[in-house]
DNA sequence: CTGGATCCTAAAAGATACTG
DNA sequence: CAGTATCTTTTAGGATCCAG
């Protein structure tokens, strides 16, 4: 064997590190399916997440690259968040958890009686 | 469309609720090499993690049924983990995320310069 | 050897009010 | 509309000591 096993939980860590978050994979599931979403379209569609909270994971997946911010400067202002082309190469683990999770959600229910 | 957003959004969170803490993809990633591993030897092969994390992470695992707990009633005591058969079925998202992260890393360095 | 029990800190998240 | 600024709460994680 080698010791490549401590590079290797990094790269795991840094995909973790990146959809982490408490709303992070709401949000993504949402710009997935309908690209392009104002703030508010986010926060009506996010029950729950407060205005501050949405700001700070939306700039977060910014950083990543996994979003980007288009701001039309109107008035009142108007500001679009859409996946990037980065960002869609999540899209096959985001679908994978989404599978696991349905039938964890079923099975753990099952296992509950 | 419909309603069943909210819904999916569980879904996803559910997988990530189980494998997200700071090191259960690393203790996973090690399970998944190699099966029954004690718990000093978890320790051994997870530089920074403390005695009482590792045993807090292990136990969330196993309450998800991910890992089993197995103790040998010797003196001195023997604790072995393993993954179950359910926990198995995490393995094609590890890999995805294992795989994602690897050309992340190597995207970021990139960007960087 | 495998933890349990305590105490502590840092970071994430939430509540609320305000603004260009 | 799309945030920022403060403040408080919650939670994860870490340090340390003790024990069957």
């Amino acid at each position: 064997m080698d010791r490549s096993t401590s590079a290797d939980e990094c790269l795991v860590s840094s995909t973790l590190d990146i959809i982490s978050g408490k709303w992070k994979m709401v949000i993504l599931f949402h710009l997935m399916s309908e690209p392009n979403l104002r703030f508010t379209e986010l926060m009506r569609r996010i029950p729950g997440i407060t205005q501050r909270v949405l700001t700070k994971q939306l700039r977060e997946l910014e950083q990543d690259d996994i979003i980007a911010r288009t701001i039309y400067p109107e008035i009142p202002p108007r500001v679009e968040y859409a996946m990037t082309e980065y960002g869609q190469t999540l899209r096959p683990i985001l679908e994978m958890m989404h599978h696991w999770g349905a039938n964890h959600l079923h099975r753990s229910r099952a296992r509950m009686e």
